[in-house]
DNA sequence: TATTTTTGTTAGACTAATCTAACTTTTTAG
DNA sequence: CTAAAAAGTTAGATTAGTCTAACAAAAATA
């Protein structure tokens, strides 16, 4: 499998995780890649079995093409993981290398990551790491967004890579394993204050709560 | 700069090694690509100012080639260092894997190698590691094929990266830094006996030994 | 329902990297 | 010094991945 090949399997598995479907407009804006030439690549990765391609309807990964997926994921999750726990990057620095280093063609390289870093199941945002059978355990987390008033939770992982929001929950503090109560929903602009492990307290706009995934 | 550009211009850095020039057929065969194609990426390298060419004559590196190439050697060989010493792989294992990673474009990832391996000189089979402007600290070692009889030498730097030589070098328990005496030549087929740092003798074949690179 | 908008497809072109077949120049050997 | 061999080049084809322009179908809206 070529590396342009992994890059649409990987969009197309993150899009389906809502809508199990997936429509060629959202994987040609996902990717920055055209219509007609994500029309093309759909039809060549039908052709190979990872993809259901019919004309004019929503796209759907195979059995095949979901575990080929959740294999290069996992790949990207290990190598950030071991960026960051191994080789003292922070969590903003992480996702642009390894959406180069989860291509790389050596099992026994990602082994190696994964014994190094004992085998962990999430990676530096809180994302599960899929087994190695691509098989990605599938988390009940939220967003903080859809939170209610008072309602306390534990925030367990980011919704974003983009590294100007990751910097942004660094400087306010906020780390994954924080409990986080809801003390006021503002009306206008769904922006909300929230308390954070009952020390401190912050705002925090829409768009931010919308990147911000919680437990009960 | 393409991944296929870098590799062409890390081959002909590698092949002018001796005699700066570099024919098209000898590029040819080292990268296992047929002369035409080798021939118009010459010319591509040429029109970018890395490669001088003229028709009918050996290709060369210019100045801005030869750094360009420095660099990836320098990217390759900083891998391999730290591959061996911070993730256990052994000498055999890391050509390949390096020859992919040589090609992350990202510069703090490399420069965050460096600083953990403390800025090494040499890799894991003695050459040496490119500067940060691409160029090189020639050695002059030599072959042990080309050593006299009685001869004292010492072992630097192995001149292959196959992983059949190197799993032999190891199984012969020969490792760099060794002190090497030459204590028999056969005339017929020029294998060698060496005394290993006084110690246990053993026998090399030319093959081996045009492979080991030694210091006086 | 009819029209407009959105989404999806086809056709045709382009670049990078590769190949084979045919031809030319240079080098080597008789 | 010529003929043969080796090395290098050109021409033309192929595959992967991308694009724009034009067209078609489906969905949304009036
Ligand atoms: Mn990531
Ligand atoms: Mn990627
Ligand atoms: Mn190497
Ligand atoms: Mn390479």
């Amino acid at each position: 499998m070529t590396l342009t090949e992994e890059n649409y399997l990987k969009a197309m598995f993150h899009l389906s995780a809502e809508s199990v479907e997936v429509s060629v407009l959202d994987l040609s804006k996902n990717l920055s890649i055209k219509m007609p030439t994500v029309n093309s690549m759909a039809k060549k990765l039908a052709a190979k079995g990872l993809v259901i391609y019919e004309k004019y309807k929503p796209l759907t990964l195979t059995k095949e093409g979901k575990k080929a997926a959740g294999l290069i994921i996992r790949k990207h999750r290990l190598v950030e993981m071991f960026l960051v726990q191994k080789m003292g990057f922070a969590w903003d620095q992480v996702h642009e290398i390894a959406e180069q280093v989860e291509h790389i063609k050596s099992q026994i390289f990602f082994d190696r990551i994964d014994e190094l870093l004992d085998f962990p199941k999430v990676d530096p945002h809180g994302s599960p790491i899929p087994d190695k059978f691509g098989a990605v355990l599938h988390q009940n987390y939220v967003k903080l967004e859809q939170c209610i008033l008072n309602q306390k939770v534990v925030f367990k992982a980011v919704d974003s890579s983009q590294d100007s929001f990751l910097k942004l929950i660094d400087k306010l503090n906020l780390k994954l394993g924080d409990n986080i109560q809801v003390l006021d929903i503002q009306e206008y602009d769904k922006s909300m204050k929230v308390s954070v492990n009952d020390t401190f307290e912050i705002v925090l706009s829409q768009m931010v709560t919308s990147n911000i995934l919680v437990q009960s």
